[in-house]
RNA sequence: GGAGUUUUAGCUCAGCUGGUUCAGAGCAUCUGCCUUACAAGCAGAGGGUCGGGGGUUCGAAUCCCUCAAACUCCACCA
């Protein structure tokens, strides 16, 4: 059957898909071998695949299957993340939508409805994940929010609570007034913005004069309960103590004094506003004063405001109106442009407004301590390593997380409240009640189950019921439950000593995007140390961010993410795992282009593959053709006759050099796996395969057209490509299983990707030595032909001069090759010039190496070939110069090592036999 | 404001211990080729004061200083 010349990778990936998971090469189980496990940063259960997975992913599963074929029970664990702001906001959305507001339902309702939309579209992303071709053990598939995940939660809550690291207690917080909740630092962006500086007239009480304060947020006027200026500002001293009047509201308010104040910024007056400013409320905490709350949580004005007009409209409509009520009062002094750094929030957007609330925390200086100090000390070890620096800066003055979110998707506060408010910690309601009914209390006002002593609880009388409880409205932070993640998907919490979590934990490298070191890395580090008291991980692969072609980080907002699955549409899952990867050095940013285009029309398509400056969709074709290419290295290898009565050719010696090629060049990938450098290690067996192995070897063993190829040389070949196929399987999985399955007879159980990955062998270094000769005289060979324009086909004789007579033995030893690839015939070697053929053209080997070697075709010399043999002269003619001076500075002799001198005098050699052979061709 | 990173060919990047694997790769460009596996291919070629300046050294893309530009993280002054 006539196989195609092109490969179609859209029915053959699908298939190999299912082979795998049919036959099960991806689950593991804990057994005699060496573990090999990676946790998958869970994606957002509601997300759906973008670059950046694609990047991440690939990488990780390049690293597992890799070592699946390594003989180690290689396990990828996949999952996903409830990600409870984002998908909270996306279930409000979709309830808005039907007309239902979450307002108007409770929590139950509210959950119910999350859970059926994730159902029907949680775990997408899973799905798209298989099309490129990620070899996870799907029956592993966790979720933060199921049932023994949400457990390991609260007990690692109620853990820390007992240590006493968790607590409760009213502070400022970073609060998104579209997410209606409060935010951890790290959740909080600060964009650069435009504001205006507005200065206002405060005026004293019973005088004419004023003070003249600068804000940026009029709005928040009605909350100001002091003028604070710097005790040793001059200007001012004389205002200390006394009364202003607050515009807008008319309260009236004391001037105070705090060393705070910078007497160089703005007026170097300060209005105070502690409900709607951190620094503020740390003043007012000093100087006792009240706070007034004037902003609702939806960012509308609230009553407190006390002007009927702003009350229930947003904060910046009402900063507009400040601006004109002030200016219409008089009290409006001047406005200036100002750029200031404005805090948003990370999911929503939305501008942050500083608000004193109620939340539980968790105190970070013990737990960091581990964390920060072994990575420090490279127990675990970043690649780049530059991200040390990152993790320093932030690990040695950690400030406290905030872990309550005013959220409903999520794991609710296991925190329960008495009628009298006391606070009872337990993992549900009925052990808390038993805490309650015990009527025993510690220190921190709670007492465990377990601790309660032998007393049995029915002796115990019964000071409350059930509905004296009420649990506490919040849930926890995303983050607290995926820190627990390479513990809690092993079931580390639920059932500490299970076999699972014993022999998988520590897994063996995390691979992620910087952007959330602190998120999640940093505190995944913690939670090992704290819960398992070992690190979770050994090594941590940073990813840089994927951004456009202007550098832009790649987001929905700006729509210049690409469809990852139109890509792989385009390109094929193997060709954009190869696109995506070939340039992407660990922790650097990768420029993607963006525009793939929407449009389904086979002249978008083809527009778009042909854009010249589409830059990594190129790579994802370079990718694609390079399946292409093994795909056709098949045909070939299908299309040969095979014969045993065929004697072995005299170009046989090339399967020695391939050999010896494929070892070194594996050792090189090796090193580079070694030290994660991913994109590298796919650089060299690209090289590996298409340059050394179709380019050098296939060209050389490949027989005349109708002729058969000896039986030895073939099933070498099909070896070669069998173990080229094994080293390139991890970064292309499809089309090399596909080429596997079909170069041999195999099992219908049989797969590549439980095929043993070669392992590195001596290998003889002379001969690839030799072989650089040969090929380097192939190449000039081929450009004196397309110089002089000798068609490809015109066989032409040559004769060899060489100066040395071990160089010229190689040569003749690997002239069948020579003679083949450049289509010459070897007429003898001469000892000197005077012997050839007046018409003799003479070439010099540049780069030759040891020795300089003159080819002669009976052609005549282009004048611009003499030009440039003039040219090279001079250059070695000062190379030769420069070499000289070297060797004879006494200070060079004396200092530099012995094989750097060695290697100096063995170059001016080389440059004398060069400008000897030069002087020549030019004489000629 | 504090810290860090980057700057090498038109583009994206290698260059790991100062010295011929030291000026490299891929893409793009140019020139030949539809050579019976592959035009999604093959064979060649031309592109670079290694951001500027100074220093250390026998020797610097590589180490030090300095300036310039870009990026990132942390902190944040109304």
């Amino acid at each position: 059957m006539e196989i195609s010349t092109k490969y179609d990778p859209s029915q053959i990936e699908q298939k190999w898909y299912e082979h795998w998971l049919k036959n099960k090469f991806f689950s593991s189980k804990p057994d005699n071998r060496e573990p090999f496990t990676i946790v998958i940063p869970p994606p957002n259960v509601t997300g759906v695949l973008h670059m950046g997975h694609m990047l991440n992913n690939t990488i990780q599963d390049i690293l597992i299957r890799r070592a699946r074929m390594q003989g180690k029970n290689a396990c990828w664990v996949p999952g996903t993340d409830h990600a409870s702001i984002a998908t909270e906001a996306k279930v409000v959305n979709m309830l808005k939508e039907k007309g239902i507001s979450k307002k108007d339902i409770t929590r139950e309702e509210f959950l119910h409805h999350a859970f059926a939309w994730k159902d029907k579209y949680g775990g997408i992303i899973l799905e798209q994940l298989k099309k490129l071709g990620a070899s996870c053990d799907w029956d592993r598939t966790r979720f933060t929010m199921e049932e023994d995940l949400s457990a390991a939660v609260i007990d690692s809550f109620i853990h820390l609570y007992k240590k006493g690291w968790i607590y409760r207690g009213v502070r400022m917080v970073n609060w998104d007034p579209i997410g209606k909740t409060a935010l951890s630092d790290e959740e909080v962006i600060f964009k650069e913005s435009q504001s205006k500086m507005i200065y206002v007239k405060y005026k004293l009480k019973d005088s004419e004069d004023a003070l003249v304060v600068a804000t940026v947020r009029p709005e928040t006027i009605p909350g100001d309960v002091a003028i604070c200026v710097n005790p040793n500002d001059e200007r001012y001293k004389h205002f200390i103590g006394k009364t202003v009047i607050v515009p807008l509201v008319n309260r009236e308010v004391k001037v105070i004094a705090d060393e705070y104040v910078d007497m160089e910024f703005g007026t170097g007056t300060l209005k105070i506003t502690p409900a709607h400013d951190i620094a503020d409320y740390e003043i007012g905490m000093r100087h006792n004063l009240p706070i007034i709350d004037t902003i609702a949580d939806d960012g509308t004005m609230s009553e407190a405001v006390g002007i009927t007009k702003y009350i229930g409209k947003d904060r910046f409509w009402v900063r507009r109106e400040a601006i004109k009520d002030l200016e219409e009062q008089g009290l409006l002094v001047k406005i200036e442009e100002y750029k200031n750094q404005v805090g948003t929030s990370e999911r929503t957007g939305a501008v942050i407004e500083p608000k004193l609330s109620m939340q539980w925390w968790l105190k970070m200086s013990e737990i960091a301590k581990p964390a920060y100090e072994n990575v420090m000390n490279d127990t675990i070890r970043f690649f780049p390593e530059k991200f040390k620096n990152m993790y320093r800066s932030w690990m040695e003055n950690p400030r406290d997380w905030c872990i309550s979110r005013q959220l409903w998707w999520g794991q609710q506060i296991p925190a329960f409240y008495l009628p009298n408010g006391e606070v009872i910690v337990a993992k549900d309601k009925k052990e808390a009640l038993l805490i309650a009914n015990k009527g025993l209390t510690n220190v921190d006002g709670f007492i465990l189950a377990a601790e309660r002593g032998n007393i049995p609880y029915s002796d115990i009388p019964a000071l409350y019921t059930e509905n004296d409880l009420t649990q506490d409205e919040d849930v926890l932070d995303t983050w607290f439950s995926s820190w627990l993640w390479p513990i809690s998907v092993f079931d580390g919490f639920k059932d500490p000593n299970n076999a699972d979590i014993q022999y998988y934990y520590p897994t063996n490298v995390l691979v992620t995007g910087f952007d959330i070191i602190f998120f999640w890395v940093a505190r995944m580090i913690m939670a090992g140390y704290e819960f398992k008291g070992k690190l979770p991980f050994k090594d941590v692969y940073f990813t840089g961010l994927i951004r456009d072609k202007l550098g832009r980080k790649m987001s929905k907002s700006l729509g210049n993410s690409p469809d990852a699955l139109r890509l792989i549409d385009l390109y094929s899952a193997d060709g954009v795992r190869f696109g995506v990867l070939y340039n992407s050095p660990a922790g650097n940013d990768v420029l993607f282009d963006t525009g793939v285009p929407k449009s389904q029309k086979q002249e978008d398509i083809d527009a778009f593959i042909q854009d010249p400056d589409s830059h990594n969709s190129k790579l994802c074709e370079q990718g694609r053709n390079f399946t292409n290419k093994i795909w056709n290295v098949f045909r070939l290898l299908k299309t040969f006759e095979v014969s045993d009565s065929v004697e072995l050719p005299n170009t046989a010696l090339v399967i020695d050099w391939f050999e010896a090629n494929f070892n070194q060049a594996l050792s090189e990938i090796e090193d580079h796996f070694e030290k994660y450098r991913l994109s590298e290690a796919l650089q060299a067996v690209t090289k590996l395969f298409w340059d050394d192995f179709c380019d050098w070897y296939l060209e050389i063993i490949k027989p005349v057209y109708g002729k058969p190829i000896n039986k030895i040389v073939y099933e070498k070949s099909v070896e070669f490509l069998d173990r080229l196929l094994r080293v390139l399987h991890p970064f292309m999985p499809f089309i090399t299983e596909e080429v596997w399955q079909n170069i041999a007879p195999r099992q219908e159980n049989e797969s590549i990707c439980v095929a043993e990955y070669p392992k590195v062998n001596t290998f003889d270094k002379t001969i690839l030595q030799e072989a650089e000769l040969a090929f380097e005289m192939v190449k000039r060979l081929r450009e004196a032909r397309n110089s002089r324009k000798i068609q490809q086909k015109v066989r032409i004789d040559m004769i060899i001069k060489a100066i040395s007579k071990t160089i010229a033995d190689v040569y003749i030893k690997w002239m069948p090759i020579i003679e083949k690839l450049a289509n010459v015939e070897f007429k003898g070697s001469v000892k000197d010039l005077s012997e050839s053929n007046a018409d003799s053209v003479k070439i010099v080997l540049q780069n030759g190496s040891e020795a300089s070697l003159s080819i002669f075709i009976p052609e005549g010399l282009k004048d611009e070939e003499r030009k440039k043999a003039k040219e090279d002269l001079e250059y070695y003619k000062g190379f030769k110069e420069s070499v000289t001076k070297k060797l004879s500075n006494e200070k060079f002799v004396a200092n530099a090592k012995a094989e750097v001198i060695e290697n100096e005098r063995k170059k001016l050699a080389d440059a004398e036999a060069k400008i000897k052979a030069l002087e020549e061709i030019i004489q000629q």
